[in-house]
DNA sequence: GTCTAGAGCGCC
DNA sequence: AAAGGGCGCTCTAGAC
């Protein structure tokens, strides 16, 4: 009884501190533990090539639908907070003075098992109690006989860990500095107690830990600290990096990282994303994995046990299924006894998830590539040619997944004066391009001055009236109408407010009835001709060259001369002459609108956003393993994606920047043609292994193969491979890549897309050749490389035997639907096949580099660490006092990526830099 | 108002 | 009939 008045006491400060804090309540549930929406897109994407069963499709995807790990944003009104808070006995009570009368009044000795078993409740139907076999921890008293335990008699126990949060927003925040601990639990197996006494014969095997109701929070908090930061003590996760950024806020720095369950799950079988992702739901849900066990853990989602319907302006209930936010469920008498039974349910489904990956991995034989790295990768293999997924995941994976909580802790700066400028500029420039081109076309079409120039629907409108759809054979309509925002404040007659939309009617360029003269060169997905940058690019023709010749008043030119100034065709379609020019203007104008809105919305404003940074301006994007491939991801923000150097206008990578003001600067490594020299070395090529051991331009080399006429230049002495006189000399005839630009191109781009699968018909479609052309310089490339292509049919033939491929480090890729009758599935997985060792590889290669640079005590000792990834380039900072010791020990590390060697029948070449920012280290 | 599909585009 | 691998993010338009 004294136990209840207490609590209740206690949920009554809580809710009025929170009722003073805000209205609305932001929370979480079940971070990252499902399929991002992009990953959806993507299989969408691929299944779609040619799914026909249309049926099943929309049932899958209706059930992922329902599926709940997605973010609920709740209004709390301050007046239920309050209501609530007056069934305590001290609602008016200030919070602090509130809290030390409760301390006093707790009970000195540790709870008795009659305390933990579960509450009389004054309600009518009882709540759901909490569950017998938890132990429950909301004080300081009980924390330390708990942690006693856990560091004595349980040390050598795997501790499963999870942790509940409020107050993120975990689609645009990063756990780094946001969010709120509510609770946390521990689990260790069924055969450990944590109670006092045996409970109604239950064990007490589950510890939860009350942050909200209980006395003297940080006080718990720091008794549990040396528990969590003991090496010694193994801990397991499912998404330790959220976890351990949670704690990382409250001080604690974990440590003892013993395994995460979803690179576990993701190590074993990467394809499960068509089987329903790797929530803890779905994987402790899954029979395969858990076997009986599985039962305990099924649907035990959030919104099927706490979901209400929404309630509606009007007050009845909604369709729409909310969920309340995690703090009320922990707190309400109602939720509270189901609450923790979820929280540990989760913990206990983490552990037994644990114990039956490593048991799976352990019994998954991993087989390298037919190198003898063993000896040389592994420390434990002692011998053993092959090894074990386990022993894979504990080598390289599980110091892996350490290592990338660490970078996402450490977070890049970002230059918020510099965003701030050059959003600026860039705005400024996208307004003029904006008038210009709405100038140009409102002649034409009079709504045109209105409509949104970033719509795809409404460009297509202007350019392709009257074209068809490729597939349905539908027209584009002549005329349309669209709703646009009345930004001009237009009243209309009658009115007293303007509308917040208005109707805006498009047709083509060429006038009503005249359907569009422009041939489609590319469609969309679903057949229409779309309206991309490479077609409008098409359209414009060079960039500002239109706008030259209007200059110079230079508009009597033929198709011909037109085409020879750089001029697209949009000349001839507008009737050529200065009508032809000024559409080829307008045409530039909105390849730069667009481009520029690209810049902005996904760069520039984002990187200003609060949502991803920290109060020292670091930007803490999360790095994942959740690739088919193996490569890493980047989210929140995608760090990985920032625009490239030549197509930086804005400079935007100039943001990234050391923190210079604390002596400190960049240093920014990268591979040099990875993905070949790992193709050269898995295939045996002979001509590429020469190729690369040769050194110089590599694309020159591979022109230089399967051109006859560059190898008799060269033979005649007419030109070189490379020069390598001193700075400043010029070569004494020209090079390469000079005298035979166009074919070292067409080279470079064989050497990428060869790697991917490309075809003849997506080469003939690129280079606009005819399919025979681009059959025939296939052949040129494939004519010195046999090796690649037998290579490639052996790894085709593998993926259909076993439905399944290898990097090479031994890693598996399933490609469960590689035999589909469905040819598009069945092409798209061939050449994933053949793709994957390889890009596999490199992110094989890029784990290594990482541990291998992690693991240098030099680079620690001098304070060097690691920020960023991109997949074949790594960041570091450190101190610039000592950055030509750190370029070279990151050369090395990368260089000689198996501790610290290399037994690949290649060399690794990296190039490294150092400078203050990112821009400037390329 | 919320949610999703579709299209497009940035990187390696 | 389509026709290059792997990602994450933003915007629009339309459905609910």
């Amino acid at each position: 009884m004294l136990a209840f008045a207490l609590r209740s006491a206690k949920r009554g400060w809580t809710l009025h501190r929170q009722a003073q804090g805000r209205g609305s309540v932001r929370l979480f549930s079940a971070p990252f533990k499902s399929a991002t929406s992009s990953e959806k897109q993507r299989l969408d994407a691929i299944r779609k090539q040619g799914e026909s069963k249309r049926r099943a499709y929309s049932l899958e995807q209706r059930e992922r639908q329902s599926r709940p790990e997605v973010q609920y944003i709740l209004q709390v009104s301050d007046d239920a907070a309050q209501g609530e808070a007056g069934k305590g006995s001290a609602g008016e009570e200030d919070p602090k003075q509130l809290s030390k009368a409760v301390q006093a009044a707790a009970p000195a000795e540790p709870a008795t098992a009659g305390d933990q078993g579960g509450e009389e409740k004054a309600s009518g139907s009882p709540p759901e109690p909490a569950p017998a076999d938890v132990y429950t921890v909301d004080n300081v008293t009980q924390a330390q006989r708990v942690v006693a335990l856990l560091s004595t008699r349980y040390k050598d126990k795997v501790y499963a860990c999870d942790t509940e949060v409020a107050d993120i927003d975990v689609k645009t925040a990063s756990p780094v500095g946001h969010g709120k601990l509510i609770s946390f639990a521990l689990y260790c197996g069924p055969d450990a107690h944590f109670g006092v006494g045996v409970a109604n014969g239950s064990r007490q095997s589950k510890i939860w830990v009350d942050l909200l109701d209980c006395d003297d929070r940080e006080g718990i908090v720091e008794v549990f600290k040396p528990f969590m930061e003991d090496v010694d003590i193994k801990k397991v996760w499912h998404n330790y990096s959220f976890d351990r950024h949670i704690f990382g806020n409250e001080g604690i720095q974990c440590k003892g990282f013993f395994g995460d369950t979803m690179h576990m799950a993701r190590l074993y079988d990467s394809s499960r994303l068509t089987k329903g992702g790797y929530s803890l739901e779905s994987l402790s849900g899954d029979s395969k994995l858990l076997g009986e066990k599985a039962s305990l853990f099924k649907k035990t989602n959030m919104k099927e046990i706490f979901g209400k319907p929404n309630i509606k302006k009007d007050g009845t209930e909604g369709k729409l299924v909310v969920l309340p936010p995690v703090d009320e469920l922990q707190q309400g008498e109602e939720t509270r006894g189901k609450w923790i039974k979820y929280c540990t349910l989760d913990v206990e489904a983490t552990w037994q998830l644990y114990q039956a990956l490593e048991g799976n991995l352990y019994e998954t034989e991993c087989i390298g590539d037919g190198v003898d790295m063993a000896q040389t990768y592994s420390n434990l293999v002692q011998g053993r040619r092959s090894f074990n997924m386990y022993e894979f995941y504990a080598n390289f994976w599980r110091p892996f997944g350490s290592l990338l909580t660490d970078m996402e802790h450490k977070g890049v700066l970002a230059d918020q004066n510099h965003l701030a400028k050059i959003e600026k500029v860039a705005t400024q420039d996208q307004v003029e391009a904006q008038a210009f081109f709405r100038e140009w076309a409102s002649e034409r079409v009079p709504d045109a001055k209105l409509m949104n120039i970033g719509s795809a629907l409404q460009l297509r409108q202007l350019l392709f009236a009257g074209a068809l759809n490729q597939k349905t054979s539908e027209a584009v309509e002549m005329v349309r109408v669209f709703k646009v925002p009345n930004e001009t404040g237009f009243i209309e007659e009658g009115k007293k407010k303007p509308k917040k939309n208005i109707d805006i009617e498009l047709h083509g360029l060429w006038g009503r009835d005249v359907p569009s003269p422009l041939p489609v060169e590319h469609t969309t997905p679903s057949g229409w001709p779309g309206a991309n940058t490479p077609m409008l690019r098409g359209l414009a023709g060079n960039q500002g060259a239109a706008k030259r010749l209007l200059g110079e008043e230079n508009w009597d030119l033929t198709e011909e001369e037109a085409k020879g100034h750089g001029l697209g065709t949009a000349f001839a379609a507008f009737g050529g002459g200065r009508e032809g020019l000024r559409a080829c203007a307008a045409m530039d104008a909105l390849c730069d609108v667009a481009a520029i809105d690209t810049l902005l919305s996904n760069f520039i404003i984002p990187l200003q956003g609060d949502a991803i940074k920290c109060s020292e301006g670091r930007i803490h994007c999360s790095m994942n393993i959740n690739t088919e491939t193996g490569r890493l991801s980047a989210r929140r923000p995608n760090l990985q994606n920032q625009p490239a150097l030549e197509k930086d206008r804005y400079k935007i990578r100039q943001a990234f920047t050391a923190d210079v003001a604390a002596g400190k600067t960049l240093v920014v490594a990268d591979y040099g043609q990875l993905e070949l020299r790992l193709l050269a070395h898995m295939t045996g090529c002979v001509s590429m292994l020469d190729a690369f051991e040769r050194g110089g331009d590599f694309h020159s080399r591979t022109a230089l193969g399967m051109y006859e006429h560059i190898q008799e230049a060269v033979d005649k002495g007419e030109c070189l491979l490379e020069w390598k006189g001193e700075a400043g000399e010029d070569p004494p005839v020209p090079l390469i890549k000079d005298m035979f630009a166009a074919e070292r191109r067409k080279a470079k781009v064989l050497n990428f897309s060869i790697a991917y699968g490309k075809t003849p018909h997506g080469l003939a479609k690129d280079w606009k050749v005819s399919l025979r052309e681009a059959e025939e310089t296939l052949n040129r490339w494939y004519r010195d490389r046999p090796e690649v292509k037998t290579w490639q049919e052996e790894r085709i033939v593998e993926a259909h035997q076993l439905k399944s491929v290898r990097t090479l480090l031994g890693r598996q890729r399933h490609l469960h639907q590689i035999n589909s009758r469905n040819s598009g599935v069945r092409k798209h997985l061939e050449r994933a096949a053949i793709n994957t060792p390889i890009q596999g590889g490199a992110a094989d290669i890029a784990t290594l580099a990482m541990l291998e640079i992690q693991r240098n005590q030099e680079l620690r000792e001098l304070g060097w660490t690691l920020l960023l990834q991109v997949h074949d380039e790594v960041m570091l900072e450190g101190p610039s006092e000592t950055k030509e010791r750190a370029l070279e020990l990151v050369r090395r590390c990368m260089e000689n990526p198996f501790h610290g060697t290399n037994p690949l029948s290649v060399s690794l070449s990296v190039d490294a830099k150092t400078a203050d920012t990112w821009y400037e280290a390329k």
